[in-house]
RNA sequence: GUGGGCGUGGUGUAGCUGGUUAACACGUCAGGUUGUGGCCCUGAAGAUCGAGGGUUCGAAUCCCUCCGCUCACCCCA
C-alpha cells in the first residue's frame, strides 16, 4: 500500500457509519428540540480569527494550527474549534439583527496538529452548540441540559458534569495579583515543568496533574473568590437553577470545581466540563463549554452576550458501550438475472422500484447463479427475484423472502412486486 | 516536542533460545451436474514477515537506523 489515511486521520468505513449516524442523528434532533437551527462555516478561515478569538498565547494557537498560505498570499488555517467560526459568520450575516437570543448549531470537523491517541485525533468531529444574546444565568443552564440530553439520549450513563466560574477579564486581574502574591513564594518547589507553565500563563497552573502541585494550591486563591458582583450573581442563581434541575438527570452528579480553567481564552463567567464518572482515560472530557461574553465584540462585532459547548462526537463514540441500532440498512431487494434478455427487463425493473424507495440491486450476470445467491446471503438482502427467459415468457416472477423463506409469485410488474415487499417487510 | 509498547496475507494470530517450500482461524474466490442461499466438503488466490543496513554459510527470528501504529505526558473534544 502506498499511501495512508495521513497520521491523526482515519476513514469512517460504512461499518463505522452506522455508529457515526446514530449519534449525528442524536445530535441534531437534541439540538433541534431545544430550538436550535443549523449552521455550517468553511474549514478554513484568516488565521487572525482564531488567533484573535482563541488567544495568541493559547496552545492550540501558539503549536497546533494547520496554517498555511494559499495562491493568493492569505495567511489561513484549517479550523482548530468551531465558535470562533459561528461568532464570525453570527456577525458577518447580521444575526445581530434577529431576535435574541439567536440559537445555533453545528456538526463539523476540526483540525489540531497534536500528536494522537486515545481520544485524540488530527481532524476530529464536534457537534457544538452556541446561544446568543442572552446573559442570563438560565442560558449557561440551558445549554448544559440540553448537552446531558443528547448524552443521554445516547445511553451514556453515570456522567460527571464540573463547573466553574472564572469571572470576567476585569476580576481575574484582582485574583491574579493575590494568586501571584501567594505563589511567588512557592514558585521554586513547582516542578520544572510547571514552573515553565507558570511563567507563561500563571492560572494554567490551577488544574495541573501534579499531586506536588495540587498539594501547593489547597489554600491558593482561586478565580471563583474575586468575581465582581454581577459575576456572583450570574454563579449563584445559575449553581441555584443546576442543583434544582440536575435531578432531572438520572446519575448525573456534579461539583464545584475552583481549579477548572479552560485552555482557550475567551471564556468568561460559567465554564463546565463533561466526563465519564469512571473514566480512567486520559482524554475523558467529552462535553465542555461554558460563557464567553466578550468575543463577538473582541472580533468585531456588537457587544453580545454569548454561550456555547463543544462535543467530540468520536470520544462520544468511545463512551457508547452498546450500538442498539438494528441493521436497517439490508438491501431490500436483489435482483439476479438469469439471461441477457432477463438483464435487461431487471434493469428497467429496478429502476421503477428505486423510483419507489425500495433499495434494490441487480447481481452480476458475470457470476454463476450459485455465486450470486450466495452474495445475496452476504449481503443480507430481505428478499430475492430471478429474471429469466421462463420469467419473461410466462410474465411471472417468484419472490423470495430470505430470512422466511417464503416465496410469492405474481406478474412481473413493479407494482406487484412492491406490494409484495410490502407486506413482507 | 518527550517517553513506553508494538509492526507477519483483507482481518485476528502462531512462529521469534536463527536452519529446507512462513503456519492457523475468519474472510474472499471457484467447484461439489444444468435456475434458489445460509451448514458441510474440496480446491484456489492472497505476505517482498513495516523499510534500509549489519552480524552469519544461513534471519520473520540477533544488532543498528529510519518509518508507521499505539498508549502516556503537555493540551484539548
Amino acid at each position: 500500500m502506498n499511501f495512508k489515511a495521513i497520521r491523526g486521520t482515519y476513514d469512517h468505513t460504512p461499518e463505522d457509519m452506522e455508529v457515526w449516524n446514530f449519534v449525528e442523528s442524536a445530535a441534531r434532533r437534541t439540538a433541534s428540540i431545544f430550538g436550535y437551527k443549523e449552521i455550517s462555516t468553511p474549514i478554513f478561515e484568516q488565521t487572525g480569527l482564531f488567533k484573535r478569538a482563541v488567544g495568541e498565547g493559547t496552545d492550540v494557537v501558539q503549536k497546533e494550527m494547520y496554517n498555511f498560505t494559499d495562491l493568493g498570499g492569505n495567511e489561513l488555517t484549517l479550523r482548530p474549534e468551531g465558535t470562533a467560526s459561528v461568532c464570525r459568520a453570527f456577525i458577518e450575516h447580521g444575526m445581530h439583527n434577529k431576535p435574541y437570543p439567536v440559537r445555533l448549531f453545528y456538526i463539523a470537523p476540526m483540525f489540531r496538529h497534536e500528536r494522537p491517541q486515545s481520544g485524540r485525533l488530527r481532524q476530529h468531529h464536534q457537534f457544538g452548540v452556541e446561544i446568543f444574546g442572552d446573559s442570563s444565568s438560565e442560558t449557561d443552564l440551558e445549554i448544559i441540559l440540553l448537552g446531558l440530553t443528547y448524552l443521554e439520549s445516547l445511553g451514556i450513563k453515570g456522567l460527571k458534569l464540573k463547573v466553574n466560574s472564572i469571572g470576567t477579564s476585569k476580576s481575574r486581574v484582582e485574583f491574579k495579583k493575590s494568586f501571584e502574591h501567594y505563589m511567588n513564594p512557592l514558585k521554586n518547589k513547582l516542578s520544572e515543568k510547571d514552573q515553565k507553565k507558570y511563567e507563561l500563563n500563571p492560572i494554567r497552573i490551577l488544574d495541573s496533574k501534579e499531586k506536588s502541585t495540587q498539594d501547593l494550591l489547597l489554600d491558593s486563591p482561586k478565580p471563583i473568590d474575586f468575581l465582581d458582583k454581577d459575576s456572583k450573581e450570574h454563579w449563584e442563581k445559575f449553581i441555584n437553577l443546576l442543583d434544582q434541575s440536575i435531578k432531572m438527570f438520572e446519575g448525573v452528579e456534579f461539583e464545584i470545581d475552583k481549579g477548572l480553567v479552560r485552555g482557550l481564552d475567551y471564556y468568561s463567567k460559567t465554564v463546565f466540563e463533561i466526563q465519564p464518572k469512571d473514566s480512567n482515560k486520559a482524554q475523558s472530557s467529552i462535553l465542555s463549554g461554558g460563557r464567553y461574553d466578550n468575543l463577538v465584540e473582541n472580533i468585531g462585532g456588537p457587544d453580545t452576550p454569548a454561550a456555547g459547548f463543544g462535543s467530540g462526537i468520536e470520544r462520544v463514540i468511545l463512551n457508547i458501550k452498546e450500538n442498539k441500532e438494528e441493521d436497517l440498512d439490508s438491501l431490500q431487494l436483489l435482483i439476479i438475472p438469469a439471461s441477457n434478455e432477463g438483464l435487461v427487463v431487471s434493469i428497467k425493473i429496478a429502476q421503477q422500484l428505486r423510483n419507489k424507495n425500495v433499495s434494490t440491486s441487480i447481481c452480476s450476470s458475470d457470476r454463476s447463479f450459485k455465486a450470486q445467491m450466495r452474495y445475496a446471503n452476504q449481503i443480507n438482502a430481505n428478499n430475492i427475484i430471478v429474471i429469466g427467459e421462463k420469467e419473461i415468457s410466462t410474465n411471472k416472477i417468484t419472490i423470495k423472502n430470505l430470512s422466511s423463506k417464503i416465496e410469492k409469485t405474481v406478474d412481473l410488474t413493479s407494482e406487484d412486486i412492491l406490494s409484495v415487499l410490502d407486506s413482507n417487510g
